[in-house]
RNA sequence: GCGCCCGUAGCUCAACGGCAGAGCAGCCGGUCGAUAACCGGCCGAUGCAGGUUCGAGUCCUGACGAGCGCACCA
């Protein structure tokens, strides 16, 4: 449908003609003119020139209303009946309207009429609709009509297949469903194919519990059958649920990380990677949890305080060369994690720093200066008795205080001064930056501490224990040989498994890794080149990857994608040849990645190239990928591979939490593989919170109330609508608070909306637009105008993804501009006029185009709602609202010179409202068009302002009629608003005209119908009545 | 600890450096031809202390408060 119908060009010659009469006029010599409009009387009740006189007056003072139609305009100044029927006129009352009675005027008023109901009952109707749209193939219709348009893809982050669809759940996919929504509207074509995440370990845990202890020795084969079950199940679950939001997609087909075209699709991103060098195995310090046993990687840790044991330890220093050294003196280290002890094979000190030799308790000590003294303040007075430079210390060497080897003092940048000794603690099996350092010192990656926490016997006296629990022993053993120099309890905050909850370790393994440091300057240039909305986003995601360290990427556990990892059985170095391990691809895309534990090395492997040893005989390995990397090879197995989809994403839309999930996981292996970012814009969104800025897990309120549990009781209770509406309404940038206030608070503006749409289709049951009105009242004009506005800022804040704003517009143009003035104004039009009128139907067609355009522009949100006030907009158009395209703005020809006047208008026309309200307060009128006001000013641009639309005053203002004056008049108040205009308001001495209410001079003129008005009788003669 | 963002009416939000505005809620009233609707009026706000400027809600500084993120104390 064309949003645009009226002949702009035309209306634009129109404003220009008017414009010269008006530049002509100004030499005009009007003196005499001006003098007899000191006090001009205008409409109603003008009876006191000639139709000539007053023809004159109109053209010579109000040339802009060549607008409206002249036989129209003369008809009303000349107080007589139209000519008698035209031939053109539709019949006296549209069809479904009561013929008159003689004394019945109502029958004779055309009010509105609609279908449409006032009550939404969205819980019981939305679901219907959904049906049709499931049942119609809603989805495929738009992906037909738009077939061959330019593509919007916004790519689904994956749910995770468990659970119920909690409310932020929700939330990201009605969002999600709001973008694509409006970009399918603006033209585009905008699939939305819905994922889900399947393997992980809360699944594999959930069905661990259901099979107790038999889960150890299970065949994995049997246990990853249990997984998929489950995921399958909750993938029907949530699936129901999102559709009763109203998400339209192709839910039929989603993507499944659990399919095997998805699986292949991982397989094809890592050995992509392998090919280019990316993929390394290595022994290195990665987080781990001892609980599940198995690596983490850094968006599968949170951290969370604990009370660690923080002690001051001496490592007695070896006799040499170095400074400090000729003396029996101790190195003093500082640290809370005792259990770590075991594996130290290092003491780090700033090479800057200054380094000096203490007596303290008749002990020396080596340890930073500046830290001496608050370091052994519980040991005693410090005495200094000599100084270095840190980088004169490397090279010492000290007796490890249990075990029985020496280590030396080495030297790193990123020992600080602002805590501990200034000497620091290093092993390098259980830090990062302690490995970094071991690396370069060629210290031994020891890590003595098994996969469930427990010694090996490379922890001498302690094998067998378990970390950390192991700490007071440790504490004592060093207490005990005197090392032991202080012992506190610090509060800290500490890594703690995403999972279990638990304080996790770091501990090095042999793991598979991404090597990230070579392409990071990359993946933060094309960071720079990603928008994100927030803008915020991009320095979150800049500042992690450019700390991000090389990525592990392997899992020991059974759900999942196995990597595939082949050993010699000779000499344990694994195939590293890509073109080799796409077989396993290639299974996995034939028989699933379940296929890894059915087969063996050899039969996967075919004749494999022999191994550099010279053996050709392989095992494989036993872990699987980190979930992280799977639903970060989505780019690959889905948006490259869909044939609906095309790569790079438009956009990528989820919770600020991705940042350092999703958003990055998906970024790298896209960047080392694709060269580009797999999102041109990334949107992001906070969490759903109580009024108590609580996280909404405990879904319940401060005044006990308790808010739905799933996605579907939200639908079943408030309606997805409202929903929807609240979700468009929030700033979903910060988080996002819910309670049963706000969606109190949202129904109602839903209703407003609702009762909006509804007088607006109420208004046009006998319309056709066909017939639509092409001479326009200034006053429609401004309407025009300010839809025209509207949908321009609506279109742009939606783009950029500002549904709060953009709500907020349509909210401020339905309630200000509408319901509280144009719909007030055109009333009498629309009820009063001739059933084919001019007048009336140019209210009609600017009532058409507000709802035709108001129903396309709330779509994208109130997508239930806008299907249904679409179905009762009249004339021919798309069979859904989701198939149109985004309104244009309708010429309205109006320009800057209006727009001031009107903002005059609307200054008038609140300092009335103040006057009126004055003598409704002392119940001397009830509604403002009993009241007739006077206004007075000296201004010639307020004048002018006024007079240019004398005629029309009393209708904008809704009063009975306004007086003009040039000057003072006594009485009038000096405005707040417009405070060169001075207004008075009184009763009006007119009497009421029985048929349209107005307080006319001329009631009672017609002995046939003695209660009405001039323009009545008129309407009513032309109706037969 | 470092960084980012925010602080406007009871609530949700506005205001190129230029008269602090809407909606909701509340109160008062109107209307009875949008009626389980509709309209009007009133009420009421720039958290604090400085600075720049003719002029600051807006720019700068500081502390305060809320939120978020990062890091982690070896």
């Amino acid at each position: 449908m064309d949003g645009s119908f009226f002949p702009h060009p035309a209306a634009r010659m129109a404003t220009e003609a008017a414009r010269a009469m008006v530049r002509s006029m100004k030499s005009f010599p009007l003196k005499g003119l001006r003098q007899q409009r000191q006090s001009t009387r205008i409409a109603p009740g003008a009876q006191d020139r000639s139709p000539a006189r007053a023809e004159f007056e109109f053209f010579a003072r109000f040339p802009v209303f060549s607008f409206r139609r002249l036989d129209e305009r003369l008809t009303c100044l000349r107080r007589r009946p139209p000519p008698s029927r035209s031939p053109l006129l539709a019949p006296a009352f549209p069809a479904g309207y009561n013929s008159p009675h003689p004394m019945d005027y109502k029958t004779t008023v055309l009010l509105p009429k609609t279908d449409f109901p006032m009550r939404a009952e969205l819980p019981k109707r939305e679901p219907e609709m959904q049906k049709k749209w499931d049942e119609s193939g809603l989805y495929s219709k738009i992906r037909a009509a738009r077939k061959g348009a330019r593509k919007y893809v916004l790519h689904d982050g994956p749910p995770y297949a468990n659970g119920n669809v909690h409310i932020g759940t929700g939330l990201n996919k009605i969002l999600k469903d709001i973008v694509v929504k409006f970009h399918t509207m603006l033209g585009a074509d905008a699939p939305y194919v819905p994922g889900w995440d399947c393997h992980g370990l809360p699944i594999e845990n959930k069905v661990a519990e259901e099979m107790g202890a038999a889960f150890r020795s299970a065949d994995p084969t049997l246990v990853r059958a249990k997984c998929e079950a489950y995921a399958a199940k909750f993938i029907d679950v949530q699936r129901k649920q999102f559709k009763s939001l109203g998400v339209l997609g192709d839910w039929e087909r989603p993507y499944l990380t659990m399919s095997p075209s998805y699986e292949a699709g991982v397989l094809d991103c890592f050995l992509d990677l392998m090919e280019r060098g990316k993929i390394s195995r290595k022994l290195r310090p990665i987080h781990w949890c001892v609980r599940d046993e198995t690596a983490l990687a850094e968006a599968e840790v949170e951290y969370a305080d604990i009370a660690s044991p923080a002690i001051t330890v001496a490592f007695d220093l070896v006799p040499g060369p170095h400074p400090f050294s000729k003396e029996k003196a101790a190195i003093v280290i500082w640290t809370t994690t005792p259990w770590t002890l075991p594996a130290n094979l290092a003491v780090a000190v700033h090479p800057q720093a200054d380094y000096a030799l203490v007596e303290c308790a008749g002990r020396k000590f080596v340890l930073a200066e500046a830290l001496a003294e608050k370091a052994l303040a519980k040991v005693g007075p410090v005495k200094v008795l000599a100084k270095a430079r840190g980088s004169e210390l490397e090279g010492m060497e000290y007796e490890h205080p249990f075990m029985k080897r020496r280590s030396p003092v080495v030297l790193a940048e990123y020992v600080t001064l602002t805590d501990g000794t200034g000497c620091v603690h290093t092993a390098p099996g259980h830090g990062h930056e302690d490995y970094q350092t071991g690396r370069r010192y060629n210290l031994e990656i020891l890590n003595p501490v098994g996969p469930n926490g427990v010694y090996d016997e490379r922890a001498g006296m302690f094998a067998g224990k378990r970390v950390p629990a192991v700490d007071p022993e440790v504490v004592a053993q060093l207490k005990g040989t005197g090392h032991l120099l202080h012992e506190e309890k610090v509060s800290h905050s500490y890594p703690h498994c995403w999972r279990c909850h638990r304080p996790i370790i770091f501990r090095a393994t042999e793991q598979w890794f991404i090597e990230i440091d070579d392409s990071r300057d990359k993946a933060l240039e094309q960071v720079r080149r990603t928008r994100w909305v927030p803008a915020w986003g991009e320095t979150r995601i800049t500042s992690m990857i450019q700390s991000r360290p090389d990525w592990c990427v392997s899992r020991q556990r059974l759900w999942g994608v196995p990597i595939p990892a082949f050993f010699c059985e000779k000499c344990g170095k694994a195939i590293t040849d890509a073109k080799v391990l796409r077989r396993v691809r290639d299974l996995y895309a034939r028989e699933g990645a379940g296929i890894w534990y059915r087969l063996s090395a050899s039969e996967m492997l075919g004749t494999a190239p022999a191994c550099a040893c010279g053996h050709a005989a392989y095992r494989k390995g036993n872990d699987i990928f980190d979930v992280w990397f799977e639903s970060g090879s989505s780019h690959r197995s889905v948006v490259m591979a869909h044939p609906d989809l095309q790569f790079p994403a438009d956009c990528y839309l989820e919770g600020t939490d991705q940042h350092r999930g999703w958003f990055q996981t998906s970024l790298l292996p896209s960047v080392l593989t694709q060269g580009v970012s797999p999102f041109k814009a990334c949107v992001t969104h906070g969490f759903v919170v109580d009024d108590e800025g609580e996280k909404l897990s405990k879904s319940k309120d401060n005044k006990g109330y308790t808010l739905p549990k799933n996605a579907e009781d939200f639908q079943k209770l408030f309606g997805a609508d409202v929903i929807r509406l609240w979700i468009a309404s929030v700033d979903f940038t910060d988080d996002i608070p819910v309670s049963k206030k706000r969606f109190d608070e949202i129904a109602e503006v839903y209703k407003k909306w609702r009762n909006t749409f509804r007088y607006l289709l109420g208004a046009l049951a006998d319309f056709d637009p066909a017939r639509r009105e092409t001479a326009l009242w200034e006053i429609d004009r401004w309407a025009l105008h300010r839809l025209g506005a509207l949908i321009v800022r609506v279109e742009q804040l939606m783009n950029d993804f500002d549904f709060a704003h953009a709500t907020h517009e349509i909210n401020a143009f339905i309630v200000t501009d509408l319901s509280a003035f144009y719909l007030d104004a055109v009333k009498d039009r629309l009820y009063t006029f001739a059933p084919a009128s001019s007048g009336r139907r140019a209210a009609q067609t600017v009532v058409f185009e507000i709802v035709s355009a108001l129903a396309r522009l709330t779509a994208p949100v109130l997508c239930h709602t806008a299907e249904e006030v679409w179905s009762f907009v009249p004339g021919k158009k798309e069979d859904s609202v989701h198939l149109a395209r985004w309104p244009q703005p309708p010429a309205s020809g109006f320009t800057k010179e209006l727009e001031a006047d009107w903002d005059r208008l609307f200054s008038v026309s609140h300092d009335l409202a103040r006057e009126i309200e004055k003598l409704r307060a002392a119940k001397t009128i009830g509604k403002s068009t009993e009241a007739v006001v006077d206004l007075a000013t000296e201004d010639a641009a307020w004048h002018d302002a006024l007079a240019r639309r004398a005629e029309d005053l009393a209708g904008i203002f809704l009063v009975s009629e306004v007086r003009l004056h040039r000057g003072q008049v006594p009485g009038a108040v000096k405005g707040a608003d417009a405070p060169l205009v001075s207004v008075l308001a009184a009763k009006s001495p007119h009497p009421k005209c029985g048929r349209c209410w107005n307080l006319r001079a001329d009631v009672g003129r017609s002995p046939r119908h003695p209660s009405c008005c001039a323009r009545c009788v008129a309407v009513l003669a032309e109706l037969g009545a």
